[in-house]
DNA sequence: GCGACAG
DNA sequence: ATCTTGTCGC
């Protein structure tokens, strides 16, 4: 499907204009399939916001491969809006778009710092870049904003994933399976312990996918390389542009 | 009304 | 997200 500039996430006037567009951007996904270039060929993108201060919003895109990272891309913006849980493609994808056209390489998928279908209408911030870009994206996300783990999710060990499923406050069926825990990296034997991350299908992927090439683009560390290096990059930026140090 | 709530 | 010290592990 073609890329949907008509569904850009920027200047949206009311919260009820913009469920309304989150609900056309669910709708536009398409959460199923998978990535059949091999992971030594796939060019990967991440992208990442920080803030110097409440008026200032700065965001990173690297595009990776193998590995090593291509291109990167820095853009500064005022946000529209501030944080409201479940609205983020409004406050952070206008910056995060300049960010990775900025790029470039073309994309073969793009790695989101928060949620796709992990969203109560199933249209999280990676879900929204990937339906008005038309590229594959995962969401990985630090903590869980709905649904259900089907088990435990405490103490997995490198590598597990647990299904998450839709519950009451998702937009979908019950049975659905809307994203999973990905345990990228554990402690070994001790009294640590790190959580997963939770990782969704944003757009053209289906969440086993998603899963699955999480944990291939994660080596030593918790974030999959893409990400990881846009937030190093989004975070250097925001010190410097932030007053005192 | 109260608590929950990606970044 | 950002503000912050120490602490644990590799």
């Amino acid at each position: 499907m073609p890329p949907r500039p008509d569904l850009h996430p920027g200047e949206v006037e009311t919260i009820d204009l913009m469920r309304r567009m989150q609900e056309t951007v669910a709708e536009t996904a398409r959460f199923e399939g998978s990535i059949d270039t091999p992971i030594a060929d796939l060019t990967a993108g991440g992208v990442d916001q920080a803030f110097p201060h409440a008026e200032c919003i700065v965001s990173a895109a690297v595009a990776e491969r193998d590995g090593s990272v291509l291109d990167d891309s820095i853009v500064t913006q005022k946000p529209a809006i501030g944080y409201v849980p479940g609205y983020l493609a409004f406050r952070e994808g206008p910056a995060a778009i300049a960010a990775i056209g900025g790029l470039a390489p073309t994309l073969d998928v793009l790695m989101v710092d928060g949620n796709g279908r992990i969203h109560p209408r199933q249209a999280g911030l990676a879900t929204h870049l990937g339906v008005v870009l038309d590229i594959p994206t995962v969401g990985v996300a630090k903590s869980l904003l709905c649904g259900r783990p089907i088990e435990p999710i405490d103490d997995l060990d490198t590598g597990e994933i647990v299904p998450i499923y839709a519950d009451e406050s998702v937009d979908t069926d019950s049975e659905t399976i809307i994203g999973y825990a990905v345990q990228t990296r554990q402690y070994d034997a001790t009294d640590r312990h790190i959580n997963p991350l939770f990782v969704s299908p944003g757009h053209d992927l289906g969440a086993m996918a998603a899963a699955e090439l999480t944990l291939a683009l994660s080596d030593r560390y918790k974030l999959p390389s893409p990400i990881r290096q846009a937030d190093r990059l989004a975070t250097d930026q925001a010190a410097m542009q932030r007053p005192k140090g």
